[in-house]
DNA sequence: CCCTGATTCGC
DNA sequence: GCGAATCAGG
């Protein structure tokens, strides 16, 4: 396999949507996790959630030279932790994966969430921190928002016109990016872009990330040219259990 | 053990 | 550039 603007698209879509590279390995076909992985980083894209503390940031600077961004002083014990670690739960509620859903909310929010302010007196602690400019940064570098100041992303310029704020009728009902699971056929249906990308969707086959039928697209032995006549499911038909 | 991502290094 | 092997944390 490999690498095309597509499977990279998808790449890059799923792991900023912060599926696993397990999972996108999976949904990808043809690659391993590892090669998901070391794709993501030729690409620039930066560790997400992943239980990795970038504690011992001294100790190893080459491994997490993110840390160094986050200096925390030391006043004994006057300085709370920084924040709660930020779940690495995947599926945010407003979905960045799927284009053609996304909702155009620019118009809507006209009385928008008040925006932060660093002058406004908070608790001690916090202003304290506030003040200094001192944020809890992830593994990924990115700035992590505590509950309070929670904002949506500003909504990306919409290119040209707005589209409906609901999900596009064509992927209404059908399995999106965010609703794969080990148990569902990861079959695409469709190419990443187009407004009805979806994937299968069905029960898989036990094993397997695609259903029996698209099992039996995807896995498709090379039997003997004089063989090649009734082909007996190759990947062993539906397994029993 | 399982999982995760990070890094290395031969290809 | 690619990805298996390896490492390290949870």
């Amino acid at each position: 396999m490999s690498w095309t603007e597509e499977r990279i698209e998808t790449l890059r879509k799923m792991w900023e949507g912060g599926q696993t590279a397990s999972q996108i390995a999976e949904a990808l076909g043809g690659v391993s996790r590892n090669a998901v992985i070391g794709k993501a980083h030729r690409l620039g894209l930066q560790s997400r959630p992943s239980p990795v503390v970038p504690k011992d940031a001294e100790a190893k600077p080459a491994a997490a030279p993110v840390a160094a961004a986050a200096p925390t002083p030391e006043p004994a014990a006057a300085t709370p932790p920084p924040a709660p670690p930020a779940p690495p739960i995947p599926a945010p509620a407003p979905p960045p994966a799927t284009r053609a859903s996304a909702p155009a909310p620019a118009v809507t929010q006209v009385s928008a969430p008040k925006p932060i302010t660093i002058t406004t007196p908070l608790e001690p602690e916090r202003s304290v921190e506030s003040q200094r400019m001192v944020r809890s940064v992830g593994p990924g570098g990115f700035v992590r928002q505590a509950p309070g100041e929670q904002q949506p992303p500003i909504a990306p310029a919409p290119p040209r016109r707005l589209v409906p704020a609901k999900p596009s009728p064509d992927i209404a009902g059908k399995t999106s990016l965010l609703d794969l699971s080990d148990k569902v056929c990861k079959w695409p249906l469709g190419h990443p872009g187009e407004p009805d990308f979806h994937f299968c969707g069905d029960k898989v086959n036990p094993g397997f990330p695609y259903c029996v039928e698209h099992c039996g697209h995807a896995y498709q032995a090379q039997l003997p040219r004089r063989d090649r006549r009734a082909a007996p499911l190759p990947f062993g038909g539906p397994r029993m259990r």
